[in-house]
DNA sequence: TTTTCTCGCTTAACACTGTTAATCTGAGGC
DNA sequence: GCCTCAGATTAACAGTGTTAAGCGAGAAAA
């Protein structure tokens, strides 16, 4: 019986938020079929109406995450500043989306390896366009003489692995304990910057 | 029925082996007790005499592989020649192991980040034992006045994350397909060295 | 008003999964 | 020959994703 029949109940929509939710209380493991449908007073199947399988459900929820990661990053494009803090500032930002919704973090980047060879193709468009917003600080930095970037595609890439690393490491808590978070990714941070402003003996000798 | 009862079986290295293979062919998706258990010519249930579980089954073989990981970065350590050799050496081991191994690199540090809450302490002791590698060769370099890292174990635990994020994103072929591999594994490793031995003003002026 | 149709949802079922309990089997010791 | 016991098996349970069939209420048609 539907949780409440009257009140239009925007299924698809439902069945998004009560995912999302499930996802971030249980983890990936305590997420199921019936456990959703059940989560908002329906039987499994009523999900198929909506989404062809659990893999469609699941892209839904990483094209939203993507979505969200994008806004952050926007935000961080649209600020204006000098271009080493907006360097700075896109590593802190991707980093700190990672960890304050690893729910969405992990089935947009963490999970299920094998399967990224079914990814739909537009899904792939959308993760790319992440490593835009480092591509452009990149070869702005360039341009003004700032960083010293071989390719900046291949660069920008190094710097999302590392943090995305970083972000992996984390949420997997397989950071040593003794080292404080915070600590931890000032370091990832400027590490980065260090790779893209290093070796410049021509002007600095 | 088992496959060869003359034979002393040793099940238990059988399990495992059967369990590798399996792993690499199909990937984790495709791995079952039943389906370990009739590679090998047994029912399900004798894995269960050997191993208290799956994940018993599955650490077990983390354990193999983490001493695999050793012995690979061992050898760069017993191999002398220069510190910044070395260290690009490390870096350069740890990727292509996980390369070459996926199926390793997949359950010691790619699977179910949730779950490693759970995870054996001296599991975690013999993950952390990579970092000593990196740690011993950052404090040389120090030493020497080669390197400018401000807490070793941050800044190696850093590196150690940019080095697993190249991986994974590797493995999981997220890096953008006109990027060849090589030179953005040489791209990572190459970051890894400018984030330690940039910013040395004092000397190089 | 009565019949038919349609759509949203449900139940039943299938082939899997990890795991436990109970059972079988066959070799060694008496 | 009989007993014991360890190694292996079958049966079963609760769970999974997914498909097929069926149900019920409201709309449309008669």
């Amino acid at each position: 019986m539907p949780a409440n029949r009257t009140s239009r109940p925007d299924l698809r929509r439902s069945i998004l938020d009560a995912a999302r939710t499930l996802l971030h209380q249980d983890g990936y493991a305590g997420l199921s079929m019936r456990n959703i449908a059940g989560a908002i007073g329906y039987s499994a199947t009523s999900i198929y109406l909506h989404f062809e399988n659990k893999e469609a459900l699941f892209n839904a929820l990483i094209d939203e995450g993507m979505g969200l990661l994008h806004e952050d990053l926007d935000a961080v494009g649209a600020s204006g500043g000098q271009v080493l803090d907006r360097f700075r500032a896109l590593c802190e930002r991707y980093m700190e989306f990672g960890l304050r919704r690893p729910e969405y973090y992990e089935i947009m980047f963490l999970l299920h390896p094998e399967r990224s060879a079914r990814f739909p193709e537009d899904m792939y468009r959308r993760a790319r366009r992440n490593l835009d917003y480092m591509v452009q600080v990149l070869r702005e930095g360039r341009q003004q003489g700032l960083f010293v970037v071989e390719d900046i595609r291949v660069s920008a890439s190094g710097i999302w692995a590392a943090l995305h690393g970083a972000v992996s490491l984390l949420l997997a808590q397989r950071i040593d304990v003794g080292i404080s978070r915070d600590s931890f990714i000032a370091a990832v941070i400027q590490q980065q910057v260090q790779s893209i402003t290093a070796a410049m003996p021509a002007v600095s000798t």
